[in-house]
DNA sequence: CTCCTATATGCAACTTGTTGCACATGGTAG
DNA sequence: CTACCATGTGCAACAAGTTGCATATAGGAG
């Protein structure tokens, strides 16, 4: 169920298209969570069949109708009862350390060839999200609780970020594999 | 069918039960990957289905009997393959921070409160690692590679732990939250 | 005596996530 | 002129993960 509440969430800060919201998980939730746009207007459907979020249709020229999706008051008190209940911790399900014990078979170039690819992309991740602290979130302590909640999601995006890249070096420096340019 | 390559990868190491590979997933590599027994039991059907695998029986008085698995050598042709191809970064879906987006609907207290359960189990987490990191990866610069790559993986679970812990830290710094005993 | 835990296997139904495809148009790059 | 990209919606098939149940025995806690 968790998809539906992340969907209600998002519309509770505002009302969205499927489109939108895919936009949102992919580009300022992509820390927290993905959906790709199928899965979205699926669970968009159930949601609206359950009365949870209502729509409406706004006519354009070409384009298909888009279609803007609110929450409905049942949606936001079942999205209460969700945020106010205690979610488990999600399973990790890592390919990259996986393949760590399979590491006779992985030969030292390869891995060190994947770990570049990797380190390459949390360096712009840590990049983007370190560029929107700068532009959005200057005086947090002034900041309302909720764009406060928010910052702290996305400092949470920071330090994982930090974190993988951290173990990144340890990895060259205990498999002897320097990095790229040395 | 990255399950299946989680099934190989373990059976390199060493051959097992799939009631021994479920306690594996659960207590070593739970950092790793995660799956229930049902899950395991059905893929190792399929993966012995496609020859992957071999099974040996080894009869018991009282309970069923046991079957071993063992790696066959497509199986490790098949993970070597995996192994040395590029595995894209797994996607997050974390409900703790999805909660953070719907930060009005979260009361103070009931935050506090799930916060004060996610740092026990880190902590207690935590302290599972720091152990098996004393006792059997004392001097890892002398260790074969094999050894290494894994105490890398332990050293991942180490430092996400931590780092989840730093951020916990700073929710109450930026909340106004007091830990605990305060 | 009963309940729980550990060992050891598995089926069936359901939910969630992925992949490939489809349609419709306007703009821009080559 | 053609190909791709952005907007906007969705279906269908499949793969992966969850939840509930079932079976069988031995040992320990209460």
């Amino acid at each position: 169920m968790a998809l539906r509440y992340a969907l209600l969430a998002s519309l509770y800060e505002s009302p969205a298209t499927g489109y939108e919201l895919t936009r949102r998980f992919r580009e300022r939730m992509g820390n927290v969570w993905n959906a790709s746009h199928q899965q979205i207007y699926r669970e968009l459907a159930k949601a609206l069949d359950d009365g949870l979020v209502k729509v409406e249709l706004v006519e354009q020229s070409g384009k298909p109708d888009r279609k803007v999706y609110h929450l409905a008051d049942s949606g936001s008190a079942e999205l209460g009862k969700w945020v106010n209940g205690f979610s488990p911790r999600p399973a990790t399900r890592d390919p990259l350390l996986l393949k760590l014990f399979a590491g006779d078979l992985w030969s030292q170039d390869r891995l060190s060839e994947e770990l570049s690819r990797y380190e390459l992309d949390w360096q712009e991740e840590l990049e983007r999200y370190r560029e929107i602290e700068r532009d959005y979130f200057q005086d947090v302590q002034t900041l309302p609780r909720h764009y406060k909640l928010q910052y702290l999601a996305l400092r949470r995006g920071i330090m994982a970020t930090e974190s993988w890249l951290a173990w990144a070096r340890e990895v060259r420096d205990v498999c002897g594999a320097p990095p790229e340019g040395s």
